[in-house]
DNA sequence: AAATTTGGTTTATATTATAAACTACTTTAT
DNA sequence: ATAAAGTAGTTTATAATATAAACCAAATTT
């Protein structure tokens, strides 16, 4: 009847993080705070738990003398996604 | 950017009970129960948090001689409903 | 050189979800 | 008639989650 939705994903912070990622080849910590609105804190967090499930892959390096952080998806976050928005569809039905 | 995902609509059983409720007039605990495959614990507090918001009424009767709960979503819930998928969208996109 | 800003991480707290235990009663079997 | 098992739930305890607040290290500005 209904499909299991992934409890990772199924978070308004990670799921947006996941969203803006599968729409640009890579993002910096920066931007994905603004683009989600999330303080600072969270963000790290559950960029953490998306790194450790293997959905997206973090990069630390410096731009000048600053550190940075860049997160990307990976073939498995993309996968993962889809199945979420599936499995929502149990739920949902056509309206989405 | 992501419009608020509704916390109370954004629970994997919560969304399950509505998403029953949208298509039944009105569904009993039992029924409710098999289709969202919860236990009968969680589905009790779940369904009183969904009556409190307003989302869907709960009413006590007997069946014979044992007790029957039977639960019908509200307009206002039909409308909190509505808006939680509307949201969903801006993380989905047209993919949904 | 002191104060502020940047780019984060860690830690503490509040909320949530969930299952386990319990209540109250009914039905069935002995 | 009574013991055992089932039904329909509720309450309570615990584990997981989300979130913000506090913190840290370095860079920049005043």
């Amino acid at each position: 009847m209904f499909k299991e939705l992934n409890p990772l994903l199924h978070s308004e912070l990670r799921l947006a993080v996941m969203s803006v990622l599968l729409s640009v080849e890579s993002a910096d910590f920066v931007f994905l705070r603004e683009q989600t609105g999330a303080t600072a804190g969270n963000l790290s967090v559950q960029i953490d738990k998306l790194q450790k499930a293997g959905y997206i892959t973090v990069e630390k390096s410096f731009k000048g003398k600053m550190p940075r952080t860049t997160c990307a998806i990976t073939q498995e976050g993309v996968a993962a996604f889809e199945e979420y928005v599936a499995a929502l569809r149990s739920y949902i039905g056509k309206g989405l």
